[in-house]
DNA sequence: CTGTTAGCGCTTTCAT
DNA sequence: ATGAAAGCGCTAACAG
């Protein structure tokens, strides 16, 4: 885009490009105010831009972090993002973004390529934390967000997923509901979900998986599926009084279409409670009981332990911590 | 984090920097099947990454396209991104993100440090399209998103704001409606609002604005506001029959919830329909008649758009073009 | 206060 | 088929 390089700006102002690079680092006390001042009108009048490319090589140094997310299309995920990004900026680190749109092929492409461009951090939103691709990974710049490895070696910033199920739950069990389930995407050892439904268990205290409700991730209920006769069969010969707790707002969303096709509403014919808030949520008549989480602080404080990390000089790989970001519990009137 | 360089591959390969170069670059002509096997091992074994700054300084060129989005908290923009990064990574590019939070200040900015990133190619989901922030980047680089300049110099994608509002009017009037609000975020000369209003009036032939309802951006109703009034105001004092049609997602929530707070109901109390469609609009009882967007193909064509214009070798300024993708209406209970 | 110069890690003629 | 060497645009001693 530009032409100009440092060499034209010191030709034109008549100085070398020492500095020239001074003055753009701010260096200001190594010249007089007369050159100084020269270069301010020059480098204004000709437009010219640095280039990062030739400093980060440069100073062997690269002010960028690398965000990798697992499906950028889960409505979790913008708002971390837009935590990240703000305390980028305020940093002064430049982001570069990934998507892995659920896939474990794409993500370990995708970290590849952020680590080949040298990033001086990562940020993983893993599509699937117990892969061993975050193994090569090192935890003095990598910190993982919402899900947990089973046996992490990474820092991790999650939220309270047992504590909060558990909590809303024992809500439901308090209002005198006896019949209740869980309704999950596969838990298949994610431990958001994994989490989530331990929290209910604790509440329930329910010794097996027989209140384990399960859809696919890509489900799309269709006219009579076996979800669908499910619910209706849980409906129907329910003794206690039923209720259901959705992982997350999309199983809620499929989860109250079928329920809508089977002509069930709540709170009559059951009591729902969901993980995730939404504006939605309270629109529903009656409004959804859930379980808020801030997913803008799990962005920030990825990247506020990202930064401390990559501001101390570890001799030794770092001990993974955990940080969990509180949640709160917004009762309406679905159960 | 990886120590080696190429020339500690040269080096432990016994070949020089140029044969490792070619071997990096799959010029595998240049080299016996010996070395090229022998640098194949040692790479792979030494785990070397090479350096994708110092080959985008010594190359002179930089497959990242930077993105700057004017809200990511937006819903519409994740589908948007989500597009661009497909593509991108389709395409060989890496993808740069920055996020302006509506604040045209905080644009300028992250525009400037994309510029000096060197970037290929600049996406923008503009703050205000009509800023003359924009009046600086060439069109030969740069494509714009959703909104759309009044005098613009640069390639544009949007949806097709006017006329789709313009049927989905028609069909209000078809259905009866005769007294039709459209409600909105202050028009503000943004291109969307602006043209999602032109099809408003073209349908229903008003010709002032007494049928325009303005809420401000980060309205937030409150026991008993203006806007508030205003709707209890026309609800009790229409005539004919009552129809409002919001200007996107958020504006409906905000709608909705004024209306639930007046103990109204649709389609009883008036009618409903709305820009933007979101899985929650079909959950409502009745279900919102919407406008649906297809947001990934606005993403998917400005990176393809972008990438033409990249490949091209321009003498002069191209002359901007407008391209508008097309979307369909989902008709469900509201009015 | 200012300039010289040797890199940063890789690419790319041009020789050999 | 391989290597020497001159950059790419900037930084950072080190001299002066």
């Amino acid at each position: 885009m530009d032409k100009f390089t440092i060499k034209d700006i010191a030709k034109l102002s008549d100085v070398s490009t020492a500095t020239v690079s001074n003055y753009l680092n701010g260096n200001y006390a190594k010249m007089s105010p007369n050159t100084k001042e020269k270069l301010a009108n020059i480098i204004e009048k000709t437009n010219y831009r640095p280039s990062t490319t030739a400093r980060n090589l440069a100073k062997n140094e690269n002010k960028t972090i690398g965000v990798s997310v697992a499906d950028i299309t889960n409505p979790f995920t913008s708002p971390v993002i837009s935590g990240i990004s703000e305390r980028c900026s305020e940093y002064g680190y430049k982001l570069v973004f990934t998507n892995s749109n659920n896939d474990e092929q794409k993500e370990v492409e995708n970290i590849n390529r952020l680590l080949e461009e040298e990033v001086a951090g990562l940020i993983i939103d893993p599509v699937n934390p117990n892969s061993n691709t975050y193994q090569r990974l090192s935890n003095t710049y990598t910190v993982i967000v919402d899900r947990q490895a089973q046996r992490s070696i990474i820092d991790t910033i999650t939220t309270d997923n047992m504590k909060s199920v558990e909590l809303m739950t024992q809500k439901m069990l308090d209002a005198g509901y006896t019949d209740l389930y869980f309704v999950t995407w596969p838990l298949s050892g994610i431990s958001t979900r994994i989490n989530r439904y331990t929290g209910f268990k604790n509440a329930t205290k329910y010794t097996n998986d027989e209140h384990l409700l399960t859809i696919p991730y890509d489900y799309e209920s269709s006219d009579d599926d076996s979800f669908t006769q499910t619910i209706r069969q849980i409906v129907t010969s329910s003794h206690g009084k039923l209720g259901f707790f959705t992982m997350n707002s999309r199983v809620l969303q499929n989860f109250l279409k079928v329920t809508q096709s089977l002509n069930y509403t709540y709170p009559d014919d059951f009591g729902v409670a969901t993980y995730e808030n939404f504006d939605w949520m309270q629109l529903m008549t009656p409004g959804i009981s859930c379980i808020r989480q801030d997913s803008v602080a799990i962005g920030h404080a990825a990247m506020d332990l990202l930064k401390e990390k990559l501001s101390t000089n570890y001799t030794s790989e770092p001990a993974p911590r955990m940080k969990t970001i509180p949640t709160d519990i917004i009762i309406r009137e679905s159960f």
